[in-house]
Order: C-alpha cells, then sequence, then structure tokens
DNA sequence: CGTGTATTTTGAACGAGATTCAAATAATGA
DNA sequence: TCATTATTTGAATCTCGTTCAAAATACACG
C-alpha cells in the first residue's frame, strides 16, 4: 500500500512548505527577526508542527542553507562544466561564485551566521552531515578541475594533494566575499571594487600557483575582458 | 577639581571589569552560555549596571572582539616592523595572524560571530566604530608595507591602491582561518594541515602579485624553514 | 460500520534569559 | 543639615524558543 510513501510525500511537501515560507520571511523582515512561532502561523500550522521538522531553530537555519547551496550548487557545477581551459574554469568558479553571492545577499549572511561555532553546535547533526554533504558536489566539481590540470600538466601538485591546492583560490573568494558582508568594513579600509579585486588576486594566485596559461596581470581590462567571457559562456 | 576624572577612571575601571571576566566566562563556558545577569553578579553588580557600559549583549560582543584586535594589534605591528625585505614582512603577517589565531581558539570565533549580520547589526553604532577603528592600527601596518613595497620596486601597482592590493592576501588569511574555525568542516573536504596550506598558498598569491624577490615553492622544506625564520625573528 | 489503538497536530503553558524602570541609595553642593 | 541630582539596584516585564498533555485524526480489526 502506498499509504506510507504518500504520507511521506507529504511531510517533504510541508516541510518544503516550511522552508519556502522562511526564506521569505527572511528576506522581508531579515534574520534577526524570524520566529519560530511566527513562521507556524504563516504557514497555517502549530509551533509544534514545525519541530516536528527542526529540533530548533538553527536546525532550520542549516537546513536553509542547505538548500540553497544545493541550487547554488547546479549553476557552480555548469561552470566547473564550461569547454575551457583548466585554468579558465577554474577561475570561471571565482566569478560564479562571487556573482551568486551579489545576486543573493542574505544567502551569504546566511551561510556566514549557520558556519559560526554558536549556531553550528547548536543544530542537529543530522542536519550537518546534510549540509557537509550538499558540499560535496561542488567541492567535487572543483577538484576535478583541479585534477585534470594536474594531468594535462597545467599545474604542479607541488607536493599536495588536488583538495589541498583548491583551498587557497576556494579560501581566498570566501574571505573576501565574507569581508564584503560586513556592512562598512571595506569602505571604512578604503576600498571599493572588492569584485575586480577578488578577480584580481585570483588571477594573480593561480598565476603564483604557476597555473598554465598564465594571463598577464598588467592590464585591467583584459581582465575584465576575461570576466565578462565567464558570465556569457560559462553559464550558457 | 579631579571629580569627574576620578569618576571617568573608575567607569573604565568597572568596564575592564566587565570585560574581563565576561572573557573568562566565555572561556570557561562558552560564547554560547554567556549570560548578561551571571556576568553582573559575578562582578558583584546589578544587571542595570552592566547596561550602562554595554547598550545590549551584541554590545558588548562587539567591545570584546575590539579589545582582543587592540591586543592582537601589537604583536601584529611588531612583526610589520621586522628587519627584512617586505616580501618577508609580508608574508610574516600572514605567518603571525594566523599564529595569534591558533592561540586564541575564542578569539577567531568571537570574530566570526561578531561579523555576522545579526551580531553586528544589533550592536551599537558607537561600538561598530570603535572596532573599525581598532582595525586601522593593523591595516595602516600592512598598507605602509605594501607602500613601501611599490616605493621600493619590490610590487608593481597594476592600478591599483595599496589597500586594495592588500585585500587578497588579507582575504585570504580570513578566508582559511574561518574555514578551519568550522568544526569538521575541512576534515570533511579532504583536508589537513591547513596551517602548511595557508602558507603555501599565501606565498603564492604574493608570487603571483610580482612580488620580489620570488620565491620556490617547489620545495616544502624551504617554506617550512621561512616560517619557522619568522616565528624566529619576527616577534623577537 | 463501530470501536479501540496508534499517530499526528495543536496551542497554551513553561522556561530561559535579555532588557527595563521605579524605587532606593549615594554623591554633591548650598 | 538638607534639598537636589546622579547612580545603582534587582524584581518585574517582555520576548521568544521549546515542550507536552489533551484533542483530533488516521488506522486496524472484528
Amino acid at each position: 500500500m502506498g499509504t506510507r510513501e504518500r504520507k511521506q510525500r507529504e511531510f517533504e511537501a510541508r516541510e518544503t512548505l516550511f522552508m519556502d515560507t522562511a526564506r521569505r520571511l527572511i528576506r522581508e523582515e531579515g534574520l534577526l527577526t524570524l520566529q519560530m512561532a511566527r513562521l507556524a502561523r504563516e504557514c497555517d500550522y502549530a509551533t509544534g508542527t514545525l519541530y516536528q521538522h527542526f529540533s530548533s531553530k538553527e536546525d532550520l537555519l542549516v537546513a536553509l542553507a542547505t538548500r540553497r547551496i544545493e541550487e547554488h550548487s547546479d549553476e557552480f557545477c555548469r561552470a566547473a562544466a564550461w569547454q575551457a581551459s583548466t585554468r579558465e574554469r577554474m577561475f570561471a568558479l571565482t566569478v560564479v561564485d562571487h556573482d551568486f553571492g551579489q545576486r543573493h545577499p542574505g544567502y551569504m549572511r546566511l551561510l556566514q551566521y549557520v558556519f559560526t561555532e554558536v549556531v553550528w553546535a547548536s543544530a542537529s547533526p543530522g542536519r550537518r552531515t546534510a549540509l557537509q554533504k550538499a558540499l560535496e558536489q561542488p567541492a567535487g566539481a572543483v577538484r576535478a578541475i583541479v585534477e585534470q590540470a594536474l594531468a594535462d600538466g597545467d599545474l604542479k601538485s607541488h607536493g599536495f594533494n588536488p583538495q589541498a591546492l583548491m583551498l587557497g583560490p576556494w579560501g581566498l573568494c570566501a574571505g573576501i566575499q565574507s569581508m564584503q558582508q560586513t556592512r562598512g568594513m571595506l569602505d571604512h579600509l578604503g576600498i571599493d571594487a572588492a569584485d575586480e579585486l577578488l578577480h584580481f588576486h585570483s588571477q594573480a594566485l593561480l598565476n603564483g600557483l604557476g597555473w598554465q596559461p598564465l594571463i598577464d596581470l598588467n592590464d585591467r581590462a583584459t581582465l575584465s575582458a576575461w570576466v565578462e567571457r565567464v558570465r556569457r559562456e560559462a553559464l550558457a
């Protein structure tokens, strides 16, 4: 009998409803003011029902972040599969990742919050591993590029494994994006156009890793042409 | 009459007491469980008195982070003033910053939390600008190195100002450190020895920026010798 | 169908803790 | 000394997140 399956499907549909609504509430009124009771009411369910899905508010936030990562992941992997040199593809990931962050400002803020010890530690282990699992796909895509670059001789391993080699570009991208998140921080340091700077420094790092073909960084016009090309072609 | 000044001094002393105690409580029992009433009681003051100093819990956290930055700043600036090439000094900052983070794990977690939209937005504007002001000293130290490197011809500007050029190394360091903070994240990605990787990628980035003298990255022993030298000399 | 049992949903009650504020206390100055 | 002003106090308030006993619903079996 399909009763169990139907139940299962309904349960999942409800979870989706909760998450969609939570996302809307956060967009409309901010992460700060999200209330569990309010969310339940908005979905015409009782508070307790919400807690059948999420063991705590933090749990919900981790689930939201996970779903966002999954959505982002599609776009990300599409860019990773772009028909181009490994160097171009690696750079494309930086551009795509950052563009996604700019397009969804709330997403980055949520991720930043979720990875905080305070939140991360109070989410359920299940949700935490689900999030880590969701990261596997994009991480795998990056690693595949690194592996191919190694195989093709575009990149030397320097004695590190592929994951280790991708940490730099990844960390750089994450670091600059999170500084960009903190309102007023970069302004105050006298930095603007962080986007262009992220692209510039990413290319510099790839050059420094000896990732062939090296590109000339002296000309900002060339750099922005690269970025435009990625935006035009990598997501086509 | 010095009455006003004495009052002022006593007020500041009390603030210091609150902050020292808060730090101890956080160290002993975690950021998560810090309670305002508890903190006040621990200092033999009423809750309301605590609120004369800090407009909210978030405000207190930002103040704590600020003080930590100030403390870190000394060490940081000492390393920046190391008698060595601009390239060596720039790299030294990465090492020192990361070492400080490793030595004070709670510090990094606090910073990460404080820069979260949720916390940052609920701190008072005064505390926020105080924190930004505290960042000026280390930021200035980094910028000075970049400026000297430009003047000495160790580094080309590529059309960017000094602050812009320092964003990459800074962002890389911050990004990798914050990934390191998130328990289990790097393990799960199959990455260990993130310290060495931070050093490696930092050097790669500096090479990629064309920061003279370039160093050879093929040999991990050379890299770790650099790190050791920094630890030995830069803070002497 | 009716009826007993298991499952799910409900939302009021509870608890934890941040924040406030009227009253008490202390400092100041005439 | 006493009126006035500033500071301190901590119980009361308020805001949620979370729980759980009761109600509602679904299900199984005679």
